[in-house]
RNA sequence: GGCCCCUUCGUCUAGCGGUCUAGGACUCCGGCCUUUCACGCCGGCAACACGGGUUCGAGUCCCGUAGGGGUCACCA
């Protein structure tokens, strides 16, 4: 048997990090296994704009690289792949529980529910409709429907005996099922519930393991009950805990950005991604453009290697020290016996411990080609570039080393980008470093002189020059070198400040140190 | 509240009866390197929720207790 699984998202205009982690691993779980991993849209309950609301999380998948075999835009033989699409399909099975007596049209308004539910809360007991509005027959729905009542259709509940559920990762669960209810797969306008559809589609599109969040475990009996009357075999059942919050053990979820925000790594991220963001020019919603949501890694400039191997490790281990893996290596260990049960917080920490270590290890031509596209898009870079900014941001690239961490951070440097003219100055920097300390304007010019004539403008003559320089006028490097790296860059932190000499060009440099000067003077 | 699930350093985790004075990673704290900032290197702090069993022996098995979480819709 091949293995299928899938992952079904609503249409909620984003991609939740949450969802992303059990996306991954129905991934891993059928491609590991050379099975194929569907996607299929529930979008049973929506009424917007389904296709502009899909778009983010199309967007994700494909960033991510979580490619699908069947599914939308890419269709399969098991179509269509939008629950909203698929409702005759439904109506059929409504129809086969009906006729096998496993269901009920049931006639009970919204306030008969309520009054039976205080009931049995004032009596202390645990409720269990009476299914006095059941009807069964032709007579009993003729005269509930001369009352004006309008009828849903109820799953008929055992109401003795258990359910027993082999779960991949919890092992064996029971369930009683006196506890279940009469559940509604069919509402009163004749649309399907998510329970019913989704049983319905995974067995059409012959899924053979369910994997999913832990907060669908408790509804697992009732999607059994179908599976069973409806005559479907059984599928595997893999019920993944689920990602909790920063520093708590609650589900994460989308709408308590400002509870994570007082989280501080959340919010220290959260900032690096928004000063990336309004250098960009993004107008950025809140709403969206956070860490809990994958467009955010995406507009900042984050590996989705390194997103992926974080979420891999968020809930499965492969043995008590391994922690980077390529997709490769994913695929090959990842295996469902050793996902954990408990419920494993988000580190925004952590997660940026393992982009930083990708980033590292990005070819120079690869993170060329990486952080171009940000330079461009804050305008600091032609498009299409020019030729030579290739070779000119190679040298910017190596001179910046490890201190990359996001593509955009490129942005940092745009010291390198600007004209001569347009550079601004850090007034706190040019105070500290030229206006307050001692003779630090006369040291700055007069090694502008010695820079003027240098005939080599290459990093290990500069450290040359600056060097012999310090030893003819007995001082310290730190007396010239901060106020040099402010004078060309505005800046108090940077690159190896004879890379960045060297980089920029004697020409530049020269016009930058003048105009450093007269501003120090003022 | 009913039902279900979970419980090892702050966080992610290893551990499947003796090798555990509990290992790794991130964070944090020292120190080194150093022209800044990163990087790198060295070192350190820090956990088996509690109580009963079972056993020669329990982080590891069983039962309770406590705590945490999920779910109880004509949402998905």
């Amino acid at each position: 048997m091949t293995v299928r699984t899938r992952f079904a998202p609503s249409p909620t205009g984003y991609l939740h990090i949450g969802g992303v982690r059990t996306a991954l691993f129905n991934w891993l779980f059928a491609k590991g296994q050379g099975g194929q991993f569907i996607l299929r849209v529930d979008d049973t309950d929506q009424q917007r704009n389904v296709s502009a609301a899909l778009e983010p999380i199309i967007n994700g998948f494909r960033w991510l690289g979580l490619d699908w075999d069947e599914g939308p835009e890419v269709g399969g033989n098991c179509g269509p792949y939008f629950q909203s699409q698929r409702t005759e399909k439904y109506q059929a099975a409504v129809d086969a529980l009906l006729a096998s007596g496993n269901a009920y049209r049931d006639f009970a308004q919204p306030e008969d529910l309520e009054a039976e539910r205080e009931q049995a809360q004032t009596a202390g007991k645990p409720f269990t409709y009476s299914r006095s509005w059941m009807a069964e027959d032709d007579q009993t729905v003729a005269r509930f429907s001369a009352e004006g009542r309008q009828p849903v259709v109820r799953l008929k509940m055992p109401r003795s005996g258990e359910a027993v559920l082999q779960d991949l990762v919890r092992g064996e669960v029971r369930f009683q099922w006196k506890r279940e209810q009469d559940h509604v797969i069919q509402r009163t306008d004749g649309s399907c519930l998510y329970h019913l559809a989704t049983v319905v589609d995974d067995h059409q599109m012959q899924i053979s393991h369910v994997i999913r969040a832990e907060e669908h475990l408790s509804n697992t009996p009732r999607q059994m009950f179908i599976y069973e009357k409806l005559g479907y075999p059984l599928p595997q059942f893999a019920h993944l805990p689920y990602v909790a919050e920063p520093g708590s053990k609650h589900k994460l979820s989308k709408r308590k950005l400002e509870k994570y925000l007082k989280h501080r790594d959340f919010a220290q991220l959260k900032q690096h991604g928004g000063s990336i963001a309004s250098r960009l020019g993004l107008q950025v919603e809140d709403e969206i453009f956070n860490p809990v949501i994958v467009d955010f890694y995406q507009q900042i400039g984050f590996l989705p290697d390194a997103i992926l191997n974080y979420l891999l490790l968020l809930g499965w281990s492969l043995d008590d020290s391994a922690e980077e893996f390529s997709r490769a290596d994913m695929l090959e260990h990842f295996s469902l016996d050793r996902v954990n049960k408990g419920a494993a917080s988000f580190d925004p920490q952590k997660l940026v411990a393992f982009q930083d270590r990708a980033m590292q290890q990005v070819p120079l031509k690869a993170k060329v080609a990486l952080v171009l596209p940000f330079l461009q898009q804050a305008g600091l870079v032609r498009k299409p570039p020019p030729c030579e900014t290739s070779p000119y941001l190679t040298q910017i690239i190596v001179a910046a080393g490890d201190r990359i961490k996001v593509a955009g951070d490129i942005l940092d440097y745009d010291d390198f980008f600007v004209s001569d003219q347009q550079l601004i100055f850090d007034e706190r920097t040019v105070d500290k470093r030229l206006r307050k300390p001692e003779g630090a304007v006369e040291l700055l010019e007069d090694f502008r002189a010695r820079l003027a004539e240098a005939t080599a403008f290459e990093p290990e003559a500069l450290e040359e020059l600056l060097k012999s320089y310090v030893a003819e006028k007995e001082i310290k490097i730190g007396q010239i070198i901060h106020a040099l790296r402010v004078a060309v860059t505005g800046k108090s932190v940077g690159f190896g400040i004879f890379e960045t000499l060297a980089i920029l060009g004697q020409e530049r440099c020269l016009v930058r140190i003048d105009r450093a000067l007269a501003l120090a003077r003022c």
